[in-house]
DNA sequence: GTCTTCGTGGGTAACGTTTTACAGAAATGT
DNA sequence: ACATTTCTGTAAAACGTTACCCACGAAGAC
């Protein structure tokens, strides 16, 4: 006689075997594909799972093999722009086994390794870290856990792979789109970083670079002028009341992300100047505020969806094999010029 | 002699009984803060963990006991308003032992009824689902499962608690402020809903009866006028298109959310009028992007963060006891004027 | 006709933690 | 001084799945 069990018990691999009349291990041979299982097999197996409404238990298979979840790890929620990279991520995974699970949005290094390894501890098949600014030594350690690609960051290293847009270029972009148009006084307002590693590798600092590079090469050293602020609409309306504040204001102003236009503006609206009439702005990710008509906000294209696409495949290679050297994919942006840049009068 | 283990294997409880020359259940009940445990053998295996660097394996926990993880469902990242309501739940949980994960967004009772399953397969201590769409019986299957709290929706149910907005009184808030103004023809934009479970339920469909109520209690009730959409910046686009083609236009649109008031000001843009010389137009959320100066949009706020704050505490109750009653928690919105509302011309 | 090989299925031991039950020591009550 | 209770700590059995190894029969090779 069966032993009639608690009412709300959940169904086991033990029940699914039962009601098939096989062993477990064909049953869990079966769940994930395994070599050696019979057409027939299958098909009973199959049955008995569908008729029973079995769903394993991902605790259970993350003691002994795969949790078939994916982690992903992203510093700040609000920014448009990452939706993008998500939604390239998970149609790519759409079709596979694994699960997208997204840690909260985490600022400072501290808050970043509470989520990793709290991703770690909860035996995830594999990372994505979205524009981390943990050292890098944690990066390397995270992935020499668990397979890594790091996104929107520039260093390589040989344990994890990445996958980034050509952010040096990207500055290049709105530099030279300013210039066509005849602005000289082009000033940029960037993320404050000190940190070497970062300095090295993390997108802003890129951005600004690119900047400085593409100021030379069109002979306008001499007008090179930035504000050092934070990406945020807070840095962004900071930076802009500074660079209004010169003695000589510039005739363009290049936002090193849209949500530091976003604050550029606010400053520039409440200074009483007029968009581009007075003054030029530009920002960079090209995100649906962008896009927003009433604003119409040049901006720089990053294809967050390929970003995430890429990152997607690359970490399901990594996956598959632990121990192939790490992939380095770089993407390139395009400007999306619209009505907030214009000749200076 | 000690087998040497392979180099990078994970610290385990068992390593850490070990070193502290105890046994494994009083590490457990360490951990745990379990009752009978002297302070001499808290302070011993402390200090095991400490040296060892041990981290708990939540799998292995989600076995026995609980998994320390509460996950998240929200339908789209995009909405800032979310991020409000998930500030205020991470930081009401920082102090606990708990993780929060996110599904990614989802739109579809299939893609959410994907997310909730796979949060329920990885054992999650309790779940918060904001604004489902799922049909009630779905929702309450979730809850006899796992502790529910149910944000952003109306219905009530003895299974799970509920924090919600009382988008009745919002819905009315804006009504009286635009006819305070001396606006008498105010449209407003809904969110499209055939589904009985959700006109009943969703604060979109409250927010349209809220609507419609406060103008038919200031004599208005010939000047209700509805575009049914969806709650995107299209729907705003298209919904405003249709409100600015009839005989008469409105002098006055109440968009349903930020998101939505946001495509009406591209589609009144576009029609060469202005804001809020030719139109006021007044939206709901109070995200950063009505703050923003340049747009300055009249909105309703709803306290995200205080939501977000008080899911996480009943959600904690209810893992405490999952036998109490439900409750259902209202808060007050509150309406911020700004310069997108003005009297009519 | 025997010896391999291959394809298929099952038995069993992990995986790392918590829970239950229990034993011994210490403290308390009479 | 003895009986009783309280406090600490341990051993052992789960939890649901997968990995490893072995057994069996059928097919192929000689």
């Amino acid at each position: 006689m069966e032993k009639p069990s608690s009412p709300s018990r959940r169904i086991t691999i033990v029940d699914v075997a039962r009601h098939a009349q096989v062993s477990t291990t064909a049953v869990s041979k079966v769940l994930r594909n395994a070599y050696g299982v019979s057409p027939t097999m299958q098909t009973k197996v199959r049955q008995a799972i569908a008729e029973l409404g079995y769903r394993p238990n991902a605790a259970a298979r993350g003691m002994r093999g795969q949790t078939y979840t994916i982690g992903v790890m992203l510093p700040n929620i609000r920014n448009p722009f990452f939706a993008q990279i998500l939604d390239g991520l998970t149609d790519q995974l759409s079709d596979t086994d694994y699960q997208v699970l997204l840690g909260p949005g985490c600022n400072g290094e501290a808050e970043e390794a509470r989520v990793t390894h709290a991703m770690i501890d909860r035996s995830m098949d594999g990372m994505i870290l979205i524009a981390p600014i943990s050292a890098r030594t944690h990066l390397e350690a995270v992935a020499a856990t668990v397979p890594t690609v790091v996104v929107g960051r520039h260093g390589h290293s040989p344990t994890y792979d990445t996958v980034a847009d050509d952010d040096l270029t990207g500055g290049a972009l709105v530099v030279n789109h300013l210039a066509d148009l005849g602005h000289q006084r082009i000033a940029h307002i960037e993320h404050h970083e000190t940190d070497p590693d970062r300095l090295a590798e993390m997108p802003n600092a890129i951005r600004a670079i690119g900047y400085r590079h593409a100021m030379q090469a069109r002979g306008l050293a001499d007008h090179i002028d930035i504000a050092s602020t934070t990406y945020t609409q807070e840095g962004g309306y900071l930076g802009a009341q500074q660079l209004l504040a010169r003695p000589t204001r510039p005739t363009a102003i290049f936002a090193g992300a849209d949500i530091v236009a976003m604050g550029a503006l606010d400053a520039i609206a409440e200074a009483g100047l007029r968009v581009p009439e007075d003054i030029s702005v530009a920002g960079y990710d090209n995100t649906t505020f962008a896009a927003f008509r009433p604003i119409s906000l040049t901006s720089v294209d990053q294809a967050g969806y390929q970003i995430g696409a890429n990152a997607a495949r690359l970490l399901l290679d990594r996956i598959a094999d632990r121990n192939r050297p790490a992939a380095q994919i770089k993407l390139s942006p395009t400007l999306v010029p619209r009505r907030s840049t214009a000749p200076p009068r």
